[in-house]
DNA sequence: CTCGGCTATTCCACTAGATGGAATATATGA
DNA sequence: TCATATATTCCATCTAGTGGAATAGCCGAG
């Protein structure tokens, strides 16, 4: 569970067009994660809504691309051509490895998990993170989709945005429209403040505190977090958490000169995508 | 260049079906590698044949899916969805650490670059590698697809498939049917010898010499080769070389109990995808 | 060994929806 | 400013993906 990601439930800004069978071929293989490691017809045809013979055809399709190894038997687990994704991934999203010891640093000195987030359309995707060393602890993987609503990190990752996306973040929402204002006053509050913090807005019992991580230009190109049980994020706590992440931010903005770059474009450059021109 | 790894070209055994649309997206995130790691629409409609329109749709739907992030003015680079990939790619494909470690030192005492090819319908695809030592090497990098009809680990793989298979392979190749004979004859040699060698089959001036990786049932599951210039591959070199080979396939078989697996999958279940029921 | 239930796989008529040519907008540079 | 090159939109056409139904294949129970 908590895989709801179906990409193509992504209503964004620019939902349009679309080609549907690549929809539907990538909702698929994204159902695999480290838990699931084998779809077969029935499961995948259920999980999808999607009638078998479709499913069928495109776990083929995606057999043939290498993306898929299929076992025979209705059986298909992730396949070689991925190899060369990850080497591609890694490549390109590679970030210095000061960035990677600021992060690992802040996770340990105030032992909850560190994770950096970037705006994507509706979403908001973990481009990096650190664990915290507790074992009670906010689990979220580098790749993962989250939604804008909710969530610390969102409110600093919506500072300054059109209010036309605002609605469409709003209508994202379960509450629908009704969630505009409040969330227009927590956003507010973050530019102001320079720091947001969250408490059960989207999972039960997880707290988190944002602050974001600014480019040359003083825009908000990404959102440094820390995230971890409400249990531990009483006031006080939370005062020392956003000093903690305001020096790992400005560490960082140190050695990245205010240019967080992934290995070939800087990250200043994507935030650009949001429905506005 | 070098990069004519077109997937939906695979006119593999069952080519049949296969959803168009996928193959062509995916065929255009194909077009990235490590220097190319963006893409515009001209040139990617130039080097995939396909109509400027249709490219702009497939591209913004691998965008919606976060496979790509448009930059706008038709500018897309790698996505962070790609990140979630590579985590399920290297949970998936995680091989234990004794295993990086007999290549690597293979790949020293030899000199030469490692490599551990499976088969995979008409293509064989490196699943690890350990690049030699000299600044002069062969370059193969995981994930990467090879013709079958061609290099040593081709021969080592081809070893005890039906003719219907063989016969494929041979169409795949440049030279066609014709080609049948020449393959059958050096696979043949390759069951016997238990090793074989490759020169300048695929790409001018690369030898290669291979060995089974066994199974616990003896059945071959993956080829283990050097390869590099040929100038450096002499009679007497290549002969150190098999003995080389032959020890580290022993290594594996050991601490593997002849069972080398993925995270999920024992490679052995792997090799059954060829065509033949 | 056979039957019943379950799942994968093949078949095929239908039409949703992908396609691509042409027109338009936008950027770049002279 | 115009000229050129590229991205982007539009829309009539008809390909090719779709999914319901029928078939084949696989267990496990009786």
């Amino acid at each position: 569970m908590e895989n709801q990601q179906k990409i193509s439930s992504d209503k964004s800004g620019s939902d349009h067009s679309s080609v549907r069978s690549v929809m539907r071929a990538l909702d698929i293989l994204a159902l695999l994660n480290e838990e699931r490691t084998a779809l077969n017809i029935r499961d995948t045809s259920a999980e999808t809504g999607l009638p078998k013979t479709t499913v069928l055809r495109l776990l083929q399709t995606l057999e043939q691309a290498g993306l898929l190894w299929g076992l025979g038997g209705g059986q298909y687990v992730p396949g070689p051509a991925l190899l060369r994704w990850a080497r591609i991934a890694d490549e390109t999203w590679m970030f210095p490895p000061e960035f990677k010891d600021v992060l690992f640093e802040l996770s340990q000195t105030a032992r909850e998990t560190a994770n950096v987030y970037v705006r994507k359309g509706l979403k908001r995707i973990c481009i990096a993170q650190a664990a915290g060393p507790q074992s009670l602890r906010h689990v979220i993987k580098v790749g993962d989709e989250l939604p804008l609503w909710a969530g610390a990190a969102s409110k600093i990752l919506l500072v300054n945005v059109p209010k036309t996306f605002l609605e469409k973040v709003a209508i994202d929402s379960p509450k629908g429209m009704e969630h505009l204002t409040a969330l227009q006053q927590s956003i507010s509050e973050a530019g102001k403040n320079g720091w947001a913090v969250s408490h059960a807005e989207r999972d039960d019992g997880v707290s988190a505190v944002a602050v974001p991580l600014l480019g040359s230009d003083g825009r908000c190109i990404a959102a440094l977090s820390l995230s971890g049980p409400s249990s531990r994020f009483s006031e006080d706590r939370i005062a020392v958490f956003i000093e903690q992440l305001k020096k790992s931010a400005q560490k960082i903005s140190a050695f990245t000169n205010g240019g967080l770059r992934t290995r070939h474009v800087a990250l200043s450059n994507l935030s650009n995508n949001q429905g506005d021109k």
